[in-house]
DNA sequence: GATGAATGAGAGTTCATTCAT
DNA sequence: TATGAATGAACTCTCATTCAT
């Protein structure tokens, strides 16, 4: 019966299209289905079915399943560090530099809306990354040391001034900024596409900056 | 090959155990394969290689791959709330019950040796947590759930203590608390046997209850 | 519709066997199937039709298609060896010790009858040999060594004795016995079960020792 | 990856050739291709590669892989029966017409020659001679035929000018003669481009004449 | 004519699960 | 109860062939 369906549905329509645009086309369809499956649970059935394509295009464009993978994430890679050269300047000149608390709940808040924009490559990050193979240990590792860096180095920049207290380690706060992002987007933001980010970057930032306990 | 290696060394020795015992046997090798190996990568061969057991016993004890990993889950959730019943009242009988932080310390103090004892089970939730399989993920929501809870609840009492700040909501605290908790444990417990506790418990109270600010 | 009609014939009956009857049970079925198809042309579909048994069963007994390609020839390999200790000293034990071309057509009778009591081996061999395949390289090579080392030992050995001209080399005269033997297992043997195989020897043999010269 | 290499560095000409030139080229590039990696191995995509053409204009000339590797037969076939038709009146002009033996080595050396000339295609037909694929049963069975027959109908006329002994069948030994053909090709000739022809066709027909014996 | 992106049947392989012993 | 040989659906990947440009 099946048989007879999937006859009767087939015999694609061949659709040309540049190289540069196909693969992309794969990418997008790869981190939609990586999001929603996981990198194993998922197989190449469904990328080429969400892309619309034949099996074979697949292997025209990525020798392996872990290819593309390896591409999405590098892909993400790229993005996440030009947006990261983007986020301070922009957060100076927006004209809070006096404000380090204005500093960090708008540095918050445009991470949050950086993932929450590319949801499901975030997802597909988030998910993935404490997986254990090997081979994507690589890939992981630096996009997580290249954003701890970057935390770590801003802070550094507040103690500096004279704003940070020094006796906090600047690597480990910026771990802890790591964890509770991750807690953030997985809770919130990527599970809701109505979440109040400028709210959850405001706590996030007064957190940061008072702690809690009650002056 | 192997199959002769195995022919000619083993010839396992039928060893009774009560079907109890033999189920804690078979729960305690797989929390140590699928820490290693993720849920997915594990075979079962790896389980009943490290249970020394036969195929066939396997499937007397469990219906599928995915009843013992959800077995796991319940056991290690088991321990947590059992655990979880004693931090507190332990941490106030320490007599720090005058000093927030003291105690924000020493709770932090005992989840970290909580998980740092309970290393792989520990490996197996934060690994698989993130998991999109939509059949385990009641188990992760319950147990984060509670532990979310039981954090709330503790700050809220803070609060009504005057002790902590009124203006933070407890759920969105007991997350980034959280947050944190997973970094810290992913990043430097779990691979690091000799992680010192007692230090990073301290930056983590430290943290918590001042903030970054500089007063 | 094919698709009922598999339906209805499978549901294949387990059958149980030790693993060293299983494994024999593949190479025969294999040596069958590479004789009839050719390494390439045949599939692991082929293999498992013809023994009977399921997909997963040949990888049971082994990982690859290539393996059980190597076993076969090892398998032969094994079995020539052992046969050419035996052919001359029957030779031998036959009592033509004096007469050199009964030697050579007694031995060329037995090699001529083996070969066609391994019908099916002997063609894999003489099929595949040539193939470009580097990973059989190895056992192709030593496999001819074998035989052209036998066969040149015994030429030296007549002319030990003065009976075969010192002028010819025995490595050449070995390879030409080889061709020779080739064409014929190719050309009558191998596709004529009744091949008259003392009349095959005696003209070999005949040729060898006399030449073509009228004398 | 190789995607952008090739764009980048070729964007082929389009070189126009007559058709008849464009089949010469790709038989040319089928040739040394399948003589290479072996008729099973080699893919379109090294055809056209050696060849300097887009996947298309393949099926323009040839509607497929098995038909080209038919058209490689049949242009070896044609060259073999042009140079069939020189050999013996060639030997014969040599003026060795009363030298049996002669005979047999300049015969020799100039198929030797002739081979080794070809080596590639020579490669083709030894290597694929012995595939299984019914679909080349026919073009590789009439190539020997008309060598076979070529050898036998010599040797018969040898033994009607009572220079070959009566009792060896002509067509016997036509084919031990191929044999002795096939290997001393395989083992000297197309793996060493300085391969003494003059020698070895002196020692095949030394052989050939006089056989082993020490007279 | 010529191109090369696209196709899809079919290959080899894996592994959770079953069942004869 | 315990065993481990056997199963087969599902997977990743290949490549001769097609066809829109």
């Amino acid at each position: 019966m099946s048989v007879y369906i999937s006859r009767m549905s087939s015999k694609r329509r061949r659709v040309l299209m540049t190289p540069d645009a196909r693969r992309q086309q794969l990418i997008a369809a790869a981190t939609w289905v990586f999001a929603r499956k996981g990198y194993r649970q998922a197989g190449i059935s469904d990328i080429i079915a969400r892309a619309g394509v034949a099996r074979g295009t697949f292997y025209l464009y990525f020798t392996s399943k872990q290819e593309i993978f390896v591409a999405i994430v590098n892909d993400i890679h790229g993005r996440i560090t030009r947006a990261l050269a983007g986020v301070d300047s922009a957060a100076a000149l927006a004209g809070h530099a006096t404000d380090p608390q204005a500093i960090l709940r708008a540095s918050a808040r445009r991470w949050l809306a950086f993932f929450a924009e590319h949801r499901d490559a975030a997802t597909v990050i988030l998910k993935e990354a404490s997986s254990i193979d090997p081979r994507f240990e690589k890939g992981f590792t630096e996009l997580r040391q290249s954003a701890a860096a970057f935390f770590a180095a801003r802070f550094k920049r507040l103690q500096e001034l004279g704003m940070a207290r020094s006796s906090m380690q600047p690597e480990l706060f910026a771990h802890l900024q790591l964890g509770m992002f991750d807690e953030l987007l997985n809770r919130f933001v990527l599970r809701d596409p109505h979440a109040d980010l400028d709210a959850l970057a405001a706590a996030l930032a007064d957190f940061e900056w008072n702690g809690i306990r009650a002056h």
